[in-house]
DNA sequence: GGGGGAGCTTGGCCTAGACCTATGGTCCTG
DNA sequence: CAGGACCATAGGTCTAGGCCAAGCTCCCCC
């Protein structure tokens, strides 16, 4: 059985007004349900036999597959293959920790530092932080993973004068926000949060498993505690197959 | 003047523990500079060109360009050329308005409307909106724009048994929010919202004037009125490439 | 029995080039 | 001088095939 894709220009599916259907769209189209008609952890036939069943090149297969790929339902194993992905991960937009709130997704959690150094401060983390340019920050950079998958790197950016020996306290503890409370006494109250989509870079690909390339959730935030200080500036990257992020919000204050 | 990206393996500026860097995140990294250089507006080289300059074929400097297009940091044009963006443009999320929200960013907003349909719900909106299965709703899909410029693409759907007329009501009116307080007397007062990142499809490319494929913000929102009843579902997609959305976060109600 | 390769299969990256469509200028003609 | 035919050039899509790297299997040899 093959399936030829050949007729084009007019598909009753979706054509729109500037309605140009590129032939790797059907090919995504009929993987799509191919991909739906299995559990989750099956086997996709390989690329090489995709592009004779559907009569085209393998490069048009594969990048009907790279797009199923970015919207997280299947996954690439250079070596293995292609699976068929389980369904996407939400992640509230609450001042929760990271850990607390892929507990609530019933994920165990799990991080690993990656550096912990630190740096001086530029211009725009000096303004960001209200520290003097030049003065020393700690920057924690650690790798979240949920049920052993890594899922995000996150780099924390903290003023060193203001939390002398964070360095040292955090390397026996596990969790930023509670040390933060318990040693130093200081709270979370609110933050600026700006979401927005950008491919991965090499270094990000290597570290979540993904290839370069694939869109990415950037994260910042900026955290302030009950007094309106600054805290803490984050920049984090989740995975934008596996991520979906809720908040709830409500009318701006008058 | 030639740039030969032969040698791999080890580049110093970000190699990562799985260290392998495509050839054309090189390319890309040399594009980036070119376009940090240049005023928004101005052109870039053309694609065959670059390909020799780069030593590269020509899909390798297509694969480098679309992921900068896709950053929102180029715009190209069929048949005029490839040219530097500008920047993205910043989105609150908070119950407001499209209209106010743009207004806030200096930018003059639009909307058109492409279909103002009653339909039959489904299960799942049915569940969603509180209403029979198979009962009518009314769905509204506009496009919105900014400058001229579309940007996302919104489809609202309201239970019709709740706002009577409100088709009608709408053909003369601007705003649906104004419409559901002045007519009906809905004031939102709260809404779930998440956000996930998938790659254009045709009629949303047509639509947005963007690339199929390019990843999109992908937007749903379920709000209520202050007695806790659904008014709208909304599903909407906007320009990943030109949207930065912003959040005010709180820690969780204990 | 166990360890180490050889060789297969899979996806990852890249090339060279064909053909299409959209745009914008030029030049010819009525 | 206006209109239209035409052409050069831009990006958009697709092909066919090369080589590389990572898993896996199986078989041979110690």
């Amino acid at each position: 059985m093959s399936t030829d894709l050949s007729s084009a220009r007019t598909d009753p599916g979706a054509p729109g007004p500037t309605g140009r259907v590129p032939k790797y769209y059907r090919v995504k189209q009929h993987l799509l349900a191919m991909t739906e008609a299995r559990p989750p952890g099956s086997a996709m036939p390989a690329e090489r036999f995709l592009s004779l069943e559907f009569r085209t090149s393998r490069t048009t297969v594969r990048k009907a597959l790279q797009e199923l790929v970015s919207e997280g339902r299947l996954v690439r194993i250079q070596g293995k293959g292609t699976f068929v992905a389980r369904p996407k991960i939400y992640r509230t937009l609450q001042l929760t920790s990271y850990t607390e709130d892929m507990r609530n997704q019933g994920l165990t959690p799990a991080s690993r530092v990656l550096n912990m150094d630190y740096m001086a401060a530029g211009a725009e983390l000096a303004a960001l932080l209200e520290v003097e340019r030049g003065e020393r920050v700690l920057r924690v950079e650690r790798l979240r993973l949920a049920g052993g998958e890594p899922m995000a790197i996150e780099a924390t950016h903290l003023s060193a004068r203001r939390f002398p020996g964070l360095r040292r306290n955090l390397a026996r503890r596990t969790s930023l926000y509670t040390t933060l409370t318990e040693v130093y006494g200081v709270r979370l109250a609110e933050a600026d949060e700006t979401i927005e989509t950008s491919p991965a870079t090499p270094r990000e690909a290597g570290l979540l498993h993904t290839d370069v390339g694939l869109p990415m959730l950037r994260l910042s935030r900026h955290s302030r505690d009950g007094a309106g200080r600054p805290v803490e500036w984050v920049r984090a990257v989740y995975r934008g197959s596996r991520y979906r992020f809720t908040a709830t919000l409500t009318p701006p204050a008058p």
